[in-house]
DNA sequence: TAGTTTTCCTACCGAATTACTAGGGAAGTA
DNA sequence: TACTTCCCTAGTAATTCGGTAGGAAAACTA
């Protein structure tokens, strides 16, 4: 390939920044237990994040239900459940923007013709197979590094790791 | 609208116009056949893809090997390899880049420290798990709208074509 | 040889999104 | 009151997305 081979950074499953940081936010509060609520700045500095934008990112989670918050001297943030009992998937979405129906389209909305006829079928199928590894997965688990057996599984095939 | 249209779930899995329409022209190659090239506009009209945007992504196919071109009078674009060979992901890839990463970093690439140290091997689950799908399923077999019966299985699953 | 067809290339464009940053106000605590 | 911490609005630079425009280069046709 030549050197001039642009790298195109575009992607088809895409985990954004904001996404990354709400997860790992969460983590931290899923670590720190449902007694001692944690700073913004605490949890920002303890996972390099921009600490103003992670503002920003745990007021989607208080507002999506998953965190709750304490203003003034002793405040700082928790979570709003136990740990067990909130998905990755739940994090993602209440993060990643409005999640019912993106630009109006749905997947039953479209309308594939021809040879593309089948294509649909398949978008859903990888689509609900990623929900169901997010949607398995519990902060508590990751917090533990106790990842469920055939989460484990899917990883651990060596090619898994290498690129692209 | 309607064809065009990206497909975007609730959990930041996103389908590019680009990919989509990679994936399209590349199922009309393969409905084709080996020895009838078609021109991008044929294309673009059975489609419905912008016909100058679609010239780009050819472009893209034919640079990756994907497929091959032929100017002039009869000319027009075939598929490079029998379409029981080319997998959904490789046109996915060499149209729109990797498949799978966060913060448009590739997740061998990341590092987490504390309670997120997990996150990891969950991403690379969920992309094995993406590639492993979208890796098997061949543009034959979307062409011929037959998806390998534990795809198809998976897109039953009522749950994956609902909301939120 | 000229003319036609079709790919191929470079450049540009507006709108949207992403990843932040700035500044201050509101609420709670000591 | 003073201090802390969350909370809210706005801005913004950079990149990406989904296209358009115009024409040069190659192959075929006559």
């Amino acid at each position: 390939m030549g050197t001039g081979a642009a790298v195109r950074d575009n992607l088809g499953m895409r985990i954004s920044a904001r996404a990354d940081y709400a997860v790992r936010a969460a983590l931290e509060l899923a670590a720190a237990g449902d007694d001692t609520p944690l700073k913004a700045e605490a949890i920002a500095d303890a996972q390099g994040i921009p600490h103003k934008f992670l503002e920003g990112i745990l007021g989607d989670l208080r507002r999506g239900g998953l965190v709750v918050s304490q203003r003034g001297g002793k405040g700082g943030y928790r979570l709003a459940r136990p740990a067990d009992s909130i998905a990755i998937a739940e994090v993602i979405r209440v993060a990643d923007g409005p999640l019912v129906s993106v630009r109006g389209v749905r997947p039953p909305d479209l309308s594939y013709i021809g040879p593309a006829e089948s294509l649909l079928p398949l978008w859903i199928a990888v689509r609900a197979n990623v929900r169901k590894i997010l949607g398995e997965v519990t902060l508590a688990d990751v917090a533990a590094a106790k990842l469920p057996d055939d989460v484990l599984h899917l990883a651990d095939d060596p090619e898994a790791w290498t690129n692209p």
